[in-house]
Formats: C-alpha cells, structure tokens, sequence
DNA sequence: AATACTTATTAAAGGCTTTTAATAAGTTAT
DNA sequence: ATAACTTATTAAAAGCCTTTAATAAGTATT
C-alpha cells in the first residue's frame, strides 16, 4: 500500500520538485491546483523546502486583482548527479545539476578495457568527495542490464554478474541507477524531444558487435525474457540472410543490383519488420549513419512493404548526446523521487 | 494524487477482495500483515463488508496459542459480470461471478451481422434486469479498441468510431470494457496459466483477414501508434514475400521443396523475427491449428535463425477458453477495483 | 480617502488511518 | 484449577491531510 506517512511524504516532494522543474517557477496556488494536493498541505512542504534552500523564493506575481502571490523556483544546485559512461576505449563522467545543467566533465582510463571495477570506484569515491552535494548516480554500460545487475556484457568477464546498483548503494549510500547504453538512449531521446510517456520508440544503431535496437513500447524500456529484445540483427530478411548478413553483404542476387545503397532494401525490410510487430510511433537512426535524403528513400521502400499510414516517423538524432540525456534523466529522476528530506 | 479520501477507500477495497479471492479466505491478522494496511483499518472494512454481505465469516481458525482468529471468505455472488463476444456470425453472452464460475451462457443473433446495435443493447438490459447484482460488462469485438471506442472494424461500418464503453456507461451506469478479441485472448492466457504479469506473451492465430498477433509486451496489450501492432501478415521474409504470403502460398523455390509442411519455415521465421524484436517469454499457438509434434518442429527450424537459449516457449491454448477467460478477468477487475460501497 | 471587491495566506475543525495501550479469549504448565 | 503466557480484538490517542472559516493584503470604484 502507498499510504504510509513516509511514502506519502515522499510522493507530495516529488509532485512540487518535478512541477517547480518543468514549469520554471510557481506559486503556492498553482501548485496546489495543478497537484491536486490542499493548500495547507503545499504551504507546509514549501515553508520546509524553502528552510532547506531547496527552493527560493523570487518575488511577488502582478496582481490579479487582490493580494499579491509569492512565486517561487528550484534551487537547481541544491542537488548534483553524476552520469558516467563506461564505454569501450573511454571511461567518461559528467556532474549535472536538477536541470541538466553540467557542471564538471570528465574521463578516466578506461574502467572496460583495464578490467578493473576499483578504477571505478575511486572515480566515483573522488567525484563524491569533491561535490558533497551528488545525490544520484547514473552508470551506462554497454550489456544487458537486471534491475542493477550487468547480465551479460560480452568481452568483460570481470563485469559479468556484477551488482552495481546493490554494490555502490552499499558502499556510498546514494541512490544509483545502472542501463544498457542503447536503452538510455532511447530514454534519453524520450525525454529530450518531448514524446508523450506512453509511445513506443526504437532507437536503431550499428555497433561494433553488428546492428541492434534499444525499444520502448509503451513509454517502458523492453529487455526481454533473455535480455535479448533489439537484437534485431538476427531478423531473417530475403534471401536466406538475416539483418546484419543483408546489411554486410549486400545483395545476392540481381534484382536489386542497381539500387543505390544496397543498405536501403534490409533496412526498409526491418522497419517494415518492427511496424508489423510493434508498430511503433518513431524510429531512430544515428546522425552518423544517415542522412535526411537516406531516410525518405527508406521511407518509400518500407511502403511497399506497409500502408503508409502505418509506418512510423523515421527520424535521426545524436546518439551521444541522447545516451548522456537518458543517463542524466534517470539520475535525475533519482534526485527527484528519491531524496527524502 | 491518490490521497484523497475517496480513492483510498476504493484502494483499500480492491485490495481486500483481490487478496480474499486470490487466497479464498483470509482472517484479519493476514489482511493487515500482506496489504500492509493497520489492523483498525482492515477491521473497519471487513465489518462493513460482512454487514453488505461482500464477506462471509467461516468460522474460527485453530489456535495456534492463543485467542483463536475469525476467518472470512468473499462471497462470489455478491457481484456479477457480463461478458459478451461480438463474432462474425454470432453474438454470445455469459454470466459469470466474481470466482469466473459461469451462471449463464446465452446467444443473440449476430450483432455484427445485422449491424445493429440496437439488438445488443436490448440484450444488455434483459441481462440487467434478470441479473441485478452485474456489475460490470466486457465486451470482446474483432477490431481494433481504444479506451472503449472501436477505433478499425473493417467489414461492420456501424461500429466503426463507435464510443461503445461511454455509450453503455452512460446508459446502464454500469462499468464497461472493450476489448479487441486477440488482446483479451492472450490477457485471458495470461491470468488462466498464472503468468508473472511483467513478461511478454504473444498470441498467434490465422483469422478470416489474414494471421495476426495479440501482444502483451511487459504485461502490458501493445496497440501501437495506429492500432496496427501484431499484424505480422506484413512480416516481410524470405523469397520476397511477407509472413501471409509465405503461409498462404508456399515456397517459390526448390530448397525446401520436400519441407513436411510449408507452413513451418514462415512460421518458424516469424517466431525468430519475434525473438530478435521483443523477445517474448511465450507464443501461443491455437490448439485448431497446431500440434505439439508440429511445435516441436517449429522450434528446432527457428533455433536455424536464433541461439536457442534465447528462443520463447512455444505452447499450444485453446483460443475459444482464453478469449472468454480473457474477458471475463476484464470484467472481474471491474467488479474488484470500480465498485465502490 | 473610504468602501467594496479579489485573491493569498493563515488558522481552526474534521475525517482518515496509524500507533499504542487495554481487554478478551484461548492454551499450556504447574 | 489457577497462573502464566499467546494471540485476537477493541479502544483510545496521535498524526497527517483536507475542508472550511477567518484574516491579510492588494485593487478598483465612488
């Protein structure tokens, strides 16, 4: 049940942070309408938070009509996150504010390619010390990831079966959130473009382990049952290939020898593929992969495949700077709904 | 917010009866212990539901020490749902209570063929009146359903765009849910064989328009951005033909020529394109249309395309009985978490 | 400038549930 | 059979949010 005072508290602070965040500033009244939560209620949390230098007060409205209301902001220093990106060749880190505002990069050797999970942990013990204010931790890491736990991450056996939510909640006692790279990103994409919370998405991309997917069906990150959901690689196409071999290889055979990209066929069949299943409202490609003309041709070719009705917006975006967003927002979400004070 | 008074009785309410329908019966003691709710508070509801007759005391339990514990048992006839399946050539209707046993089973003529409304809504209110105590109405249609509104019913114009769950609301102030058959069917899958209701369950089945999919992805139906999920007719796949072409036509060339039964290889494509994209935990077959022996045969073809650990369970379900299990779970949900008194 | 009118804020009362204490109803041991 | 001990239930007190009433602080009008 949701209805012990702690939760309910809990609950009520994180309603008055994510609305002062979103819209800017706000008043006593606002927020109590907009909240659904009584008056008194809301004056009480803001006269605390307002104590704590969590939020500030920034003057008087104009009236409308009788007595001037107090509007008030969040203080966004009031609480850091820090985002780190564990990736192949770098080992990168950002501390941001509740606005997403950075305040520090960073990078360190490689914490993959060392092996070496205590590289990690005196970054973070170093980063922690230095910005007493963190109160969140976001980590990415490219694998498959259970509730905190790295589930599979080929290449970096010392990573394998690692709880690193449970390991680093114990050790710093801050709330940490750890995701597979490609579903942040999609996250990250998510919230950076403003799409509704309920959409699908499919975040699409070439690593270097071949091609695959990051999916959110419903506004929810899909794992799947063996953590193998966006492997989409393994998607059979025509002629006896699957995805990544029709990617690689190119055709076969003659009918489609002269078209442009010999990319263009698999990927409009795999668009059609994830609109037939999941039916999604967008998908993505990276800004390095293709360009805007690319996207309408596969656009075409996906209609012979699908109503056009049907298919969804294909678009492109930055992928570095959506996986950053993802990790920052989790972090943030952390900051919002589970710092209690 | 939920915190208002009324949503916190109808909070504490819902979970009381699903825990004493769940466990047939439970005393006071393990009510407040499992829901977390205090003691005065469950002992204040139970009073007021046996005093309705919602709740049935069956006596002391032993004594394991002490005073010995009252034991209360829901009585699954204090409410009852109507259930009703809107198919191409018939209507069918069943009564049912709150443990989904079946009080009565009727039929009308085909609602979708006389493309009259009018004749299920006369049913309707000759079921009310004869049954007073439903409390909620599921209807199952073939098309596609957004919040009680038949979004794409092609073939029955009448009912295109029709807002069935406000219409029916409004008229009978009876709770109402509309489903799409395939989506109550897999949702009944799902309740009938105790599935953990954050997996992935995919429900095939080849309908008069053409194989299609019900999908429960995270626990959840998946409609798609327009209605247009799980129609895996569109699959594209080998041969230049998509999943219905394959089924419908057979193969176009020799490899497989001497293949048992030329459904297997797009059946067992379609299951690996389902594995690549969402991973599912199950797909469910209809029991009409395969058999175990084929199943097998479907998932040593599609471990040719996908490593088999990753590979769903493939069952076989009787697609008639999930449909009308599907629907009425609807309904009892209704019964358990909108009737409030 | 004084009065009527708006709107924000504060104060008091009421309705929930929870926590804690008290009582009732059994069981076990002497 | 009585005392000591368990456990269920009831009763009282406390905490928290909401609703309602009262007050404060402006604006507009005469």
């Amino acid at each position: 049940m949701n209805t012990t005072p702690k939760s309910m508290k809990k609950e009520i602070l994180s309603h008055i942070r994510t609305y002062l965040l979103e819209s800017d500033s706000a008043t006593k009244v606002e927020l109590s309408e907009r909240l659904e939560i009584s008056f008194p209620t809301i004056s009480k949390f803001i006269a605390q938070m307002e104590m704590n230098g969590e939020i500030i007060s920034v003057g008087l409205d104009e009236s409308s009509g009788g007595r001037r209301a107090k509007r008030y902001k969040y203080n966004p220093e009031y609480m850091l996150g820090l985002a780190i990106y564990l990736e192949k060749a770098e080992t990168n880190y950002v501390i941001f504010n509740c606005l997403g505002e950075i305040k520090e990069r960073g990078d360190v050797s490689s914490v993959l390619e060392e092996n070496d999970l205590h590289l990690l942990t005196m970054c973070i013990e170093r980063v922690v010390s230095d910005y007493p204010k963190i109160n969140s931790i976001a980590i990415g890491v490219p694998g498959s990831v259970d509730n905190g736990r790295i589930f599979y991450i080929p290449g970096y056996e010392q990573f394998q079966n690692l709880d690193v939510k449970g390991f680093y909640e114990e050790h710093f006692s801050i709330p940490v959130v750890v995701e597979n790279d490609m579903n942040a990103a999609v996250l990250g994409y998510q919230q950076n473009r403003g799409v509704k919370d309920n959409q699908s998405l499919v975040y699409l991309y070439s690593g270097q382990n071949g091609p695959g997917a990051g999916l959110l069906i419903n506004g929810n990150v899909v794992r799947g049952n063996t953590f193998f959901a966006g492997e989409v690689s393994f998607v059979p196409q025509n002629n006896n290939q699957n995805f990544r071999q029709a990617l690689e290889n190119g055709p076969k055979y003659d009918d489609i020898a002269f078209s442009m990209d010999y990319q263009i066929e698999p990927i409009s069949s795999l668009v059609a593929s994830l609109t037939a299943i999941i039916n999604p409202h967008t998908i993505i490609f990276c800004n390095d992969e293709v360009d805007e003309e690319i996207i309408e041709i596969i656009a075409i070719a996906s209609s012979k495949y699908i109503p056009p009705e049907h298919l969804p917006n294909l678009t492109i975006s930055d992928w570095r700077q959506d996986y950053l967003y993802g990790l920052q927002s989790l972090g943030i979400n952390l900051l919002i709904n589970e710092t209690i004070q």
